[in-house]
RNA sequence: GCGGCUGUAGCUCAAUAGGAUAGAGCGUGGGAUUCCUAAUCCCAAGGUUGUGGGUUCAAUUCCCGCCAGCCGCACCA
């Protein structure tokens, strides 16, 4: 339930229980409607009523009676089943004052560890991946907010079939060693995007390709020869370049895993044994999987076999997958070396995993591991926990958490602005067939935008102040065009609504918190002085600003409980356009009343920490001047 | 075939654990700037919440059937 105030909503619900006689969780509050009807509504009468059959409009008569007097209410009323309560306004408003910049959500013990990116390094990202980074970031942007230990992961595939793709396509096709690199004009991963689509064409009829493939595939497991060498040097120029473009989005991580570590370290190995030890797989005997080591997985009332591993005695992608899970539980004796891999400009340090040198760190041994991973992948991820179940691991088991979320297609509109075919309806992403757009496009398409309207409403301000303001634009409006829509969405993507700076959109938000930001500094030219206090006048239009703004740490603690980041979202955009739409139609400077504008100023005061605390989880950063 | 998700305004999406009058943005039509930033605000039109039943004081929300769409169900990653 979403209510005003979460510390004080906690003390009502202590006191209700208490005077009614009734269990916490059947003390249930809401919004009403309407404020003038009161600021919060107590459902009670409802619940109790429908499990003892008594008339829940009597119930609420009677319960309100015995409200008379609570703690920050003033008044109690029924309408009807419906108990609600008036708040103190004035209590209400110097509360929320004081309190303005605290966070009162929880923070859960333990260390969270967030993978997400997770993009294959043999071609440039694109803006499925983007949708991806772009929760993960926030998400774990939210956690460290609240105060929770927070550790981020990019997982880096640089052993899997699509960077062999791009090796034979690199050394086979184009005859591009690593040395000859240079002589490529274009970004290497956009160069690469067209390759791997090229590669994957001659893979469809060519019996030979797909024999050299794997060759290579072998070849990137141990990372020496020409092939391991080029597939080495690959995965990290591209995981590197996609790093850059991320980092102009505002996303940075703690440590890149890398696959081929993984393998060498021998966490498979280990995995397996417990695995075949503890009975969780078996050996098929009869069945079409003979041979193979499967796991029964049950589903909807029906056993299913899953491979782990083939015939051939090689592992399949979920059993790596578990043994890797393993890992960042704790429960794998086999641990990384670590070197730093790159330091950000907020001196935030980026480490890799390592084998050969480095030294070893306390990363892993999470309490909760979220993966960050579309829902195509969910039937694998159950895969995973349940191993783990099996295993014994109860608990890992269910803190092995998939932030699932449904992937970017493009419109049919855009699709076919860019040229690819659209019938009526909406284009899939496809790396393969090269449909898609490039997360650097878009960002050099949004920022161009945004460099144009900076530049045409401040013409005084120099280049290099207007690139610095559009590229914060830029990442705001891209965010948060991938972070309104539900995880359960299929975003359509579409180039217009992702360039618009108007309307539900990140510069809304920002553009609010710097028309703030001017009023500040206009008073300060003016030399105008508020003093230290201002007063509670009642006003609803006040009243129902301070009450949108007090159901920020309800909102943050539903966002992580549902792991939707659009919940804040929407919030911030709401709250944003109460602001803009008080704002309107009440003035703060020009206001000649010394009581009322330095109230509008408290207000506004009030409505700004709740955005900046917002903001700087949405990963949005606000501009000096729009 | 089995399983999952989705279906809400012209379009893209919200709607809290079943709550009071189903809300935004875009688009459309009209309006607001001598005044703190018009990337803003105001007004209007726009809905049988896919469909048929059921549960109940109350259903967009829960249950069952049907229709439509998307996604999974590899000895691919």
């Amino acid at each position: 339930m979403i209510t005003p105030m979460k510390g004080i909503k906690e003390t009502l619900r202590k006191e209700i229980s208490n005077k009614l006689s009734i269990s916490p969780s059947d003390v249930r509050f809401d919004i009403p409607p309407d404020l003038s009807m009161g600021d919060i509504s107590l459902l009670s009468a409802f619940i109790i009523g429908k499990r003892e059959s008594k008339d829940p409009k009597k119930l609420a008569d009677d319960f309100a009676c015995k409200l008379k007097v609570l703690p920050f209410t003033e008044e109690v009323s029924t309408k009807g089943p419906f108990i609600n309560l008036k708040l103190n306004r004035e209590e209400f408003f110097h509360y929320s004052q004081k309190t303005k910049r605290k966070i009162k959500v929880k923070p859960r013990e333990g260390k969270n560890l967030i993978e997400h990116t997770n993009i294959n390094p043999n071609k440039a990202a694109h803006v499925g991946h983007l949708r991806n980074a772009i929760i993960g970031d926030s998400f774990s942007r939210l956690l460290r907010i609240i105060g929770e230990q927070v550790e981020v992961h990019n997982y880096i595939d640089d052993t899997g079939v699509q960077v062999a793709d791009v090796v034979y396509g690199l050394l086979k096709m184009r005859r591009l060693p690593p040395k000859k690199w240079e002589e490529i004009k274009e970004k290497f991963d956009h160069f690469c995007w067209d390759l791997y689509v090229e590669v994957e064409k001659r893979m469809e009829n060519d019996p030979e390709a797909i024999q050299e493939r794997y060759n290579i595939l072998k070849a990137l497991e141990k990372g020496k020869g020409e092939y391991g060498e080029t597939g080495r040097r690959l995965s990290g120029k591209i995981a590197s370049l996609h790093l850059e473009t991320m980092e102009r989005l505002g996303i940075e991580y703690d440590l890149l895993a890398w696959e081929s570590h993984i393998i060498s370290l021998g966490l498979w190995e280990r995995a397996f044994s417990l695995l075949k030890q503890s009975g969780a797989i078996k050996l098929a005997e009869n069945t079409p999987n003979k041979g193979c080591w499967v796991m029964k997985i049950e589903e909807a009332g029906k056993e299913r076999e899953k491979v782990i591993v083939r015939s051939n005695g090689t592992a399949t992608y979920v059993a790596k997958d578990i043994a890797y899970q393993m890992w960042k539980l704790g429960l794998q004796h086999e641990d990384f070396n670590y070197r730093i891999f790159k330091t950000y400009p907020s001196g935030r340090k980026l480490w890799t995993t390592d084998i050969s040198d480095g030294k070893r760190d306390g990363f892993g041994h999470a309490t909760r591991v979220y993966n960050v991973i579309d829902m195509r992948q969910g039937y694998l991820q159950r895969v995973v926990s349940e191993a783990l179940r099996k295993l014994g691991y109860k608990k890992e088991a269910d803190n092995s958490i998939h932030l699932g979320y449904e992937m970017v297609a493009l419109s049919g509109k855009t699709a076919r602005s860019m040229g690819f075919e659209a019938g009526g309806g909406t284009v899939s992403i496809s790396g393969r067939k090269g449909i898609g757009i490039k997360a650097d496009n878009l960002i050099d398409a949004v920022f161009k935008s945004a460099r144009e309207e900076v530049k045409k409403r401040n013409p005084e301000i120099g280049e290099e102040k207007i690139e610095e303001i559009a590229s914060k634009i830029s990442s705001a409006a891209i965010r948060y065009y991938m972070l309104k829509f539900t995880n359960s969405s299929v975003v359509l993507f579409d180039i217009d609504d992702a360039l618009s700076f108007e309307g539900e959109s990140g510069p809304y938000i920002q553009y609010s918190l710097v028309r703030m930001k001017g009023i500040r500094r206009k008073m300060t030219e003016r030399g105008i002085i508020t003093e230290g206090k201002s007063k509670w006048l009642n006003n609803s239009d006040y009243w129902s600003l301070i009450h949108r703004a007090s159901q920020l740490d309800d909102i943050l603690q539903k966002t992580r409980e549902k792991m939707e980041i659009s919940i804040l979202a929407k919030y911030l955009f709401s709250l944003a356009q109460s602001f803009n739409i008080f704002y309107q139609k009440y003035p703060i400077i020009k206001e000649k009343n010394l009581e009322e504008r330095n109230l509008r100023l408290a207000l506004m005061d009030i409505i700004e920490s709740k955005l900046l605390i917002g903001s700087e989880i949405l990963g949005i950063q606000i501009p000096e001047k729009m």
